[in-house]
RNA sequence: CGCGGGGUAGAGCAGUCCGGUAGCUCGUCGGGCUCAUAACCCGGAGGUCGAGGGUUCAAAUCCCUCCCCCGCAACCA
């Protein structure tokens, strides 16, 4: 009999800078559910992958002087690199730059066209360049644009539009008739009061202001904009309008979407709409998760703060970080990473609670048995209470999995390593090592320890890939019908006589200061907080401070620069325009964040340390030439580097 | 009246939809134990559930008003 399918995605990642713990977050979430699925009998197909068009990709590739296909080059290796390290095992991983994913959008988008759902028209709108997006004069807010509130510029273009009105009744009808289809359901209901029920504009879906896109084959001037080109991934990875689409037959439609809560719109609204007129069905479920966030602040290059999974997995373990991703925050809420939650929770969890459960099992078979497990006696109560527990708990796991509860599920699977902690105290081993009538008894207690913590090691390895096979190992678990879900249904399939053999300490203990230290070698103060650099390959805040040559600290130039003028740029918070005088008289001008920390006043007449050749960067509109170096606290607070005596600028500084 | 999220023990959170002993983790204090990774177990202290009003036999939970915090430029899930 052919077991049922199950078809999860991740959104294809925007490739402008190296992938973060946000996109590891939601990646590891679609890693965890689609082993569960596999371990619970389903035929799971895993996509993830990278939406590699647009604007911005081909600007940035223009700044650093490359191509587009060579900057997203880069970054797909690097990405690729980072699931192996975090065991995120997908079956496919798409990136729209491939023929078979262009090729398969200039037909869906051919067919939407004859079909008259997208027509071409010449339409004059307000433009966010930043945004790449038309917006009505109705959708403006104060005429600027809705989502950033950045300046917009009256542009005409020739367009090709997609009639997202036709359809509008038919999604409000479906959302409201399957309730099951966004969640979580807040986002619903957000969805239909501010989107659908205001009416949609018909949606642009091509472009010609640039060529870094896939060209619509039938009018050569345009290429497929983002939404068409990007959606589309879902389907076209399994192989839609090509002769070979058993993929596509077997997986379509996806069982669950997961995205990021600020793209549940384009999924929940223009991709229903898109599959509608393409005539499949839609996938069952979007999940709108929540937003990591470093503290209680957003994550953000130009706050220095965003966190990168690397210098994690590589002192703990992609295991550690895993487990703290999805046990940390309910999934679907925003949530806080700090390094200080992960350490705490690697202690308390991973090492004081089950590592330690695990090493005092096998330690005591070693001790009293010679490391032959033994067989069991009759139960008492507490065994009775303790298999209850063990029995219930795939039931329970399995619920919270299925609704992407994954904190619920490892919570209720710790239970029952609290309950083999307390069975521990409360029985005594000991004790009952020590009296001759103790023996029955003796193996009793830890026959059912081991069963427990083997249970436990199949439940987790959802989440925990690699920790099983550790466990095992020293329980001598070897045979693989022992490892799989069903065994852990019904306690007691681990034979008497295994022998048991201690190992590493699962989890070490760490030191909670020390590594807190070592996790950030200069906590935030790395980056200044001034335009970041056009072309980035990701802060290095918080990975580890690499050794670099005196050739490389060079080609830093560093300059004294003398602010001569100051002042607040215009509808920012954050920003100040410095005019600053240089050696030679020379004039630049800087935009820095620092308009909470320093008034425009108190600039005036300091001499600071400017980098002096740092991509000029737009900012607010002022093109900022440079940035001013400052330090900063683990608060955020900031102070300018400044030169004593206050010498003129201009001078070198190496 | 811009939008959204939030305000529950020292910290981080759950509970709020479907009113009815305020719960979890960490920390802290005290005790126990010695098999174990100075780990484990038990117990205690600590809360006007942001404020005020209303509905109710009963409100963290429902209704109204207000206050405060965070995000809403870029990056971006």
């Amino acid at each position: 009999m052919s077991k049922p399918t199950f078809y999860i995605t991740t959104p294809i990642y925007y490739p402008s800078g190296n992938m973060h713990i946000g996109h590891t977050y939601c990646s590891v979430a679609a890693d965890t559910m689609a082993r569960f699925k596999k371990q619970t009998g389903y035929d799971v197909y895993f996509l993830t992958g990278l939406d590699e068009h647009g604007q911005k990709i081909e600007r940035s590739a223009a700044a650093a002087g490359v191509t587009p296909q060579a900057l997203v080059d880069g970054i797909c290796e690097a990405t690729k690199a980072l699931w192996k390290d975090m065991d995120v095992e997908y079956d496919d991983f798409i990136r729209t730059t491939e023929p078979r994913h262009e090729q398969a959008v200039q037909k869906i988008f051919r067919k939407l066209y004859e079909q008259g759902d997208i027509y071409k028209s010449d339409y004059e709108g307000m433009y966010c360049t930043p945004c790449e997006a038309f917006w009505t004069p109705t959708q403006l807010k104060d005429g600027n644009c809705p989502d950033c509130g950045r300046p917009v510029e009256k542009m005409r273009e020739e367009s090709y539009f997609f009639r997202m009105s036709k359809y509008q009744n038919w999604l409000i009808d479906y959302i409201e008739t399957h309730p099951e289809f966004i969640q979580p359901p807040s986002r619903a209901n957000e969805m239909l009061n501010n989107f659908l029920r205001p009416g949609l504009q018909d949606l642009c879906v091509s472009r010609t202001s640039f060529k870094w896109g896939i060209p619509v084959d039938f009018d050569e001037k345009h290429v497929v904009y983002v939404w068409v080109d990007a959606l589309s991934n879902y389907i076209t990875a399994l192989g839609y309008t090509t002769p070979d689409d058993a993929l596509m037959q077997k997986y379509w439609p996806a069982d669950v979407h997961l995205v990021g809560k600020e793209i549940v719109r384009f999924h929940t609204i223009y991709w229903p709409i898109m599959l509608h007129a393409l005539g499949l069905p839609l996938p069952k479920q979007v999940f709108g998760h929540g937003w990591l966030l470093f503290g209680n602040d957003k994550m953000s290059k130009s706050k220095g703060n965003i966190v990168y999974p690397q210098p994690i997995v590589r002192r703990y373990g992609s295991d550690a970080l895993r487990y703290y991703l999805m046990r940390e925050m309910p999934f679907g809420a925003d949530g806080n990473y700090t390094n200080e939650a992960l350490l705490t929770r690697m202690n308390a969890d991973l090492a004081n609670d089950l590592g330690n459960l695990v090493s005092r099992t096998v330690a005591m078979i070693e001790k009293y048995f010679g490391g032959v497990l033994p067989a069991p006696g009759p139960d008492t109560e507490l065994e009775a209470s303790l298999k209850a527990r063990f029995e219930a708990l795939p039931g329970l796991v399995e619920g919270h999995m299925n609704g992407l509860q994954f904190s619920l599920a490892l919570h209720e699977i710790w239970k029952l390593v609290g309950d083999s902690n307390r069975y521990i105290d409360q029985t005594q081993p000991w004790v009952l090592g020590k009296r001759e009538d103790g023996r029955e008894r003796l193996g009793t207690v830890l026959y059912t320890l081991a069963e427990c913590v083997r249970a436990v090691a199949v439940l987790i390895a959802p989440a925990m890939p690699r920790t099983p096979e550790r466990i095992f190992a020293q329980l001598g678990v070897t045979d693989p019908s022992l490892k799989d879900w069903a065994s852990v249904r019904k306690f007691g399939l681990i034979a008497p006589g295994t022998v048991v053999k201690k190992g590493e300490a699962l989890f070490p203990r760490i030191d909670i200061e020390a590594e807190l230290k070592a996790l950030s070698p200069e906590p935030e103060s790395a980056p200044a907080p001034e335009a970041p650099p056009a072309k980035d390959e990701g802060h290095a805040a918080f990975e580890e401070a690499a050794p670099i040559s005196i050739d490389d600290f060079f080609k830093v130039k560093l300059l004294t620069a003398k602010v001569i003028a100051c002042e607040k740029v215009e509808k920012s918070d954050k920003l100040l325009k410095e005019t600053l005088e240089l050696k030679s008289g020379e004039i630049r001008t800087v935009v820095s964040g620092i308009a909470q920390h320093y008034s425009p006043e108190e600039m005036v007449g300091k001499t600071c340390v400017l980098v002096a050749n740092l991509a000029p960067r737009k900012m607010r509109g002022i093109v900022s030439e440079g940035m001013l170096l400052c330090a900063s606290d683990e608060a955020g607070h900031l102070k300018l580097l400044t030169v004593e005596d206050a010498v003129g600028g201009g001078w070198e500084i190496g």
